[in-house]
DNA sequence: GTTCTAGAAC
DNA sequence: GTTCTAGAAC
């Protein structure tokens, strides 16, 4: 189930059997993003089988809001618990009567991939109806499928009489509510904490209703609920994984994958404190992996409310009964809950794995209070408290964290959201077919030997254990150290988990190395500054100052990508770029014709079909190139390079979310939920850890910040045109620092950004959206599908080191922008991989500019080493990190030289399995086929 | 940021 | 022969 912010009072058909018009998870993240004076207001989607879909609001509000639904030529107002009918095809328009509400429509989501499956398609339809109320409308209502359009009342008190009902015998009053627990695990927590606190405190006391009881008819146990996952209701045949029990309520929410072929389904625990991002670790688990994974949560595992740990307990046998694999989530704060979950797996023979999810403890507080839609109502500041209380029982415990010891078969442990993100992808491989390949491709020696190493480290597949000696024997069986031997089933299964644990084990290894190294690299202030000379300019400006050699530190984070750094995405609805004037348009026109020519010359070369001497431009390039020169000529702008530009290649993406990291795992898409305006950060699994305090990027500028700040990178605001880069501070504290040679800020080349927002009226190109704030174009030089810029217009922000706290908001709407250029990007072309935005930590182009690419960096423009560093390591910024290290530190100071050189000369990698190549040509070829990149969290 | 070129490396 | 790298110029 997903979540989208709707744009109030624009038209959408209505998204059955088609990819949304946002990437799953970061619709998430958008209903995240739209907390709008804590009051929202709900329509929900209901798809049926028979072709028909229907919209029901609901609110959480007291306000009792009501919306106004334009369909076809009969608006009509749509009231609390009422709900419409729609065919598929309409197209319906909503309006808020309250501007103050926000309006949210929870739609079940499509897997890209089973997007153009017809059968999919139609399995997904069967989605019911949310809330109670709903049920009842649900059942008593039918969708006039012959209607035309007209709305069909399925309300228990249609306004204007009763429609047609829904025939379909799935929408049950029961359906209807199980439908409505898996929504609301899945679209509302993040922490997933509610239940954990009380778990052990004796809220389980039930066990009532199990979990798994079968109840009757009901859709399936699909993921249907996973962050956008879609799924629909595929398994709906199966029994409920995870026992969506009978009431509906007490059962995990499939994904309605197929359980894997040839391996054994496995029961993994997250542990971790409310906030800490367990929920979104499970969305993005179960979206992204390709086979059947059951989610318990117990804070919505009963009809969407909390339930106990039987419920738990019991939907956690029903799925590994079932095949599928099972993540529980609760807090798991101490050992012994932990030994009840563990024994459900141990009875039936299967490994039992364990994620920590061990956030920073203001970060999980600061995510409960801000978070409004947590399923166990444990939200809001006065929750803060608890979050505080459970930390200290987790201290006195003695059993936290969780140890491989206690009869895990590995343990993961996660400080940020990258940590996170790189657990979910680990997970997230395993079972599929190709898992052998791209542990390979990790660099794994081998996936038993990978996961035998990590055992071999006390039993914690840690940074410790990812650095220990290759392993030497098989299994995780006798060489554990704190870890009795484990039977032969165990050691199997840990070779089924083999290729995860060995893409966790190479993340690891290069996170234990890259933030002291990284750390080392900054200028200003590093590690090395402080030992030679601490404050000193000098050691400062040295940029080198004994950086460690940081060969391949590991900066990159292979398995962390996840993090588009998309994270916060907010939520795109206002405002509709205004397309571009003619005179852009045309100049636009001609650019792309250009670009054009030049990708069709390109592809030539790169094929090797044609190749020529480099001596010999052809015609179509030397016409390229003549139209690149001329264009802004013609413009009379003074400096714009060719092409117009050149934006800054965009680039990158953000690995893990965090720094390189996703937010949460992909953001964790819901890393990205946060609103920024809200401040909250929760997602992880994407974006980054900006939240975490290790997020990389924090480290980095933590040393560099210091001192710094002010100028290195760029000149200062108020600078007109070249010539002053790095020359100028802008806090004026550092005489002694000399320019930093990187920017070229005063170039006439490296102005075509600047020229662009400064006077739109002369840009060469379309412009695909403008106000007072921003401009946004596309990259003429694009490294993906799709890959456009936002830029900045204010004078004074020429570089990322510009910008200051006061320019929260105006990132803030950035994101807004390039989130709505996305969601019209996905519309046209909803195949296309996540999007991440972002910048780069070394820009070359002036003005601030914010990269909005796909991560398919499918393109004849992304040719070079560097250009493929700087989208998919820690080159690249995820804005969300950006505005993490904004609202902490106040302001960003660029990498070392150092580390700059480092992260664009590093071996290539492929962002989505982190498999290394050789050249350029391979990595092209690779990634075009592999599917991890498909499966990348983001926007 | 880009293209172009030459030379090295494979 | 292909690919990468580096430098110059824009």
């Amino acid at each position: 189930m997903a979540t989208l912010l709707f744009p109030i009072g624009k038209i959408i058909p209505v998204p059955r059997g088609v990819p949304l018009p946002l990437g799953r998870a970061d619709i998430a993240r958008y209903s995240e993003a739209i907390t709008v004076s804590r009051v929202q207001c709900t329509v929900e989607s209901l798809n049926t089988d028979n072709g028909q879909s229907a919209l029901k609001l609901t609110s959480k509000g007291s306000q009792n809001p009501t919306v106004v639904i334009g369909l076809g030529e009969q608006p009509r107002e749509l009231h609390q618990g009422q709900s419409v009918l729609l065919r598929d095809g309409d197209k319906f328009s909503l309006i808020s009567t309250r501007p103050d509400l926000a309006i949210r429509v929870q739609l079940p989501g499509h897997e890209p991939a089973a997007a153009g499956n017809a059968a999919a398609a139609a399995s997904a339809a069967a989605a019911a109806v949310s809330t109670a109320a709903a049920a009842a409308a649900a059942s008593a209502a039918e969708s006039g499928a012959g209607t035309d359009g007209a709305m069909a009342e399925t309300t228990p008190k249609p306004p204007g009489g009763a429609g047609p009902e829904l025939s379909d015998k799935r929408h049950t009053p029961a359906a209807a509510e199980s439908y409505s627990s898996r929504s609301e695990a899945y679209t509302s927590d993040e922490g997933g904490e509610g239940g954990a606190e009380e778990e052990d405190g004796g809220a389980c006391g039930g066990g009532g209703r199990g979990a798994a009881s079968e109840g009757g008819p009901r859709p399936s146990p699909t993921a249907a609920g996973t962050a956008g996952a879609a799924q629909g209701l595929k398994a709906a045949g199966r029994k409920g994984c995870g026992g969506r029990g009978g009431k509906g309520g007490a059962r995990g929410g499939g994904n309605g994958k197929p359980p894997a072929r040839t391996t054994p389904p496995v029961l993994l625990l997250l542990a971790g404190l409310p906030g800490s991002g367990k929920s979104t670790f499970s969305r993005e688990l179960l979206r992204t992996s390709p086979v059947a994974w059951v989610h318990v949560n117990q804070d919505a595992i009963s009809d969407g409310k909390r339930g106990t740990r039987e419920q738990c307990l019991a939907a956690a046998r029903a799925a590994l009964e079932e095949g599928a694999c099972c993540v529980v989530d609760r807090c798991h704060a101490d050992a012994a809950q932990r030994d009840v979950l563990k024994a459900v797996a141990a009875e039936r023979g299967l490994a039992a794995h364990c994620v920590a999810l061990q956030m920073p403890l203001e970060l999980c507080a600061k995510r409960v209070a801000a978070r409004t839609d947590h399923p166990g109502g444990v939200q809001g500041d006065s929750f803060k408290k608890l979050v505080y209380t459970m930390a200290g029982q987790m201290k006195k415990s003695n059993s936290w964290p969780p140890a491989a010891s206690e009869g895990f078969t590995s343990v993961m442990d996660c400080h940020n959201d990258a940590d996170a993100t790189a657990a979910v992808r680990s997970w997230a491989v395993y079972g599929s077919d190709d898992t052998s390949a791209q542990a390979a491709g990790a660099g794994a020696p081998s996936a038993t030997a990978a996961a035998t190493s990590g055992a071999e480290s006390g039993g914690r597949l840690d940074a410790a254990a990812a650095a220990g000696p290759p392993p030497t024997t098989h299994g995780s069986a006798g060489t554990r150290q704190d870890v009795p031997p484990r039977s032969a089933s165990a050691a199997a299964a840990a070779d089924a988990a083999a290729a995860t644990l060995a893409m966790w084990r190479d993340y690891v290894a290069k996170r234990k190395s890259a933030p002291s190294g990284i750390m080392s690299f900054f200028k200003p202030s590093g590690t090395a500054a402080k030992k030679e000379s601490p404050g000193g300019a000098a050691a400062a400006k040295a940029g080198d100052s004994g950086l460690p050699a940081a060969k391949g530190a590991g900066v990159s984070a292979p398995g962390a990508p996840g993090a588009s750094a998309v994270g916060g995405v907010a939520a795109a609805s206002r405002g509709e770029p205004a397309r571009a004037s003619r005179g852009g348009e045309a100049a636009g026109k001609a650019a792309a014709v250009a670009a054009g020519a030049k990708t069709a010359a390109q592809d030539k070369t790169s094929a090797g079909a044609t190749r020529r001497p480099r001596s010999e431009p052809t015609a179509d390039e030397r016409s390229v190139k003549r139209q690149a020169v001329e264009a802004p000529k013609a413009g009379g702008r003074g400096g714009g390079n060719g092409g117009g530009g050149a934006v800054a290649t965009g680039v990158s993406a953000s690995p893990a979310r965090g720094a390189a990291g996703s937010g949460k795992a992909g953001s964790a898409p819901d890393a990205c939920g946060d609103s920024p305006s809200q401040g909250r950060s929760e997602g992880n699994g994407q974006g980054g850890s900006s939240q975490s305090g290790r997020n990389a990027f924090s480290v980095l500028m933590a040393s560099a910040s210091r001192k710094a700040a002010d100028g290195h990178g760029s000149a200062s605001a108020s600078g007109g045109g070249g010539g002053d880069e790095g020359s100028r501070h802008p806090g004026g504290a550092h005489t002694g620092d000399e320019p930093d040679p990187r920017f070229k800020l005063g170039a006439p080349w490296a102005q075509a950004l600047r020229n662009t927002a400064l006077h739109p009226e002369q840009a060469q190109q379309e412009v695909l959206y403008k106000d007072d704030q921003v401009i946004m174009i596309r990259d003429v030089y694009p490294k993906a599908k799709h890959h456009a810029l936002v830029i900045a217009r204010d004078p004074a922000l020429r570089s990322i080191a510009d910008l200051r706290q006061e320019h929260l908001q105006l990132l803030a709407h950035m994101q807004q922008v390039a989130c709505k250029w996305v969601q019209e990007a996905r519309t046209k072309d909803p195949v296309t991989v996540a999007f991440k935005l972002g910048f780069h930590a070394v820009p070359s182009m002036c003005q601030v500019h914010m990269h909005v690419v796909s991560q398919d960096f499918d393109s004849p423009a992304l040719k070079n080493k560097k250009h493929w560093n700087s989208f998919t390591t820690q080159f690249f910024l995820p804005l969300e990190v950006v505005q993490h290290e904004l609202e902490s530190r106040g302001r960003l100071t660029l990498i070392d030289q150092n580390v700059q050189h480092q992260l664009e000369g590093q071996e290539l990698r492929c962002h989505g399995c982190a498999k290394t190549v050789k050249t350029m040509p391979e990595i092209k070829k690779h990634i075009v086929a592999c599917d991890a990149v498909k499966r990348l969290p983001g926007l």
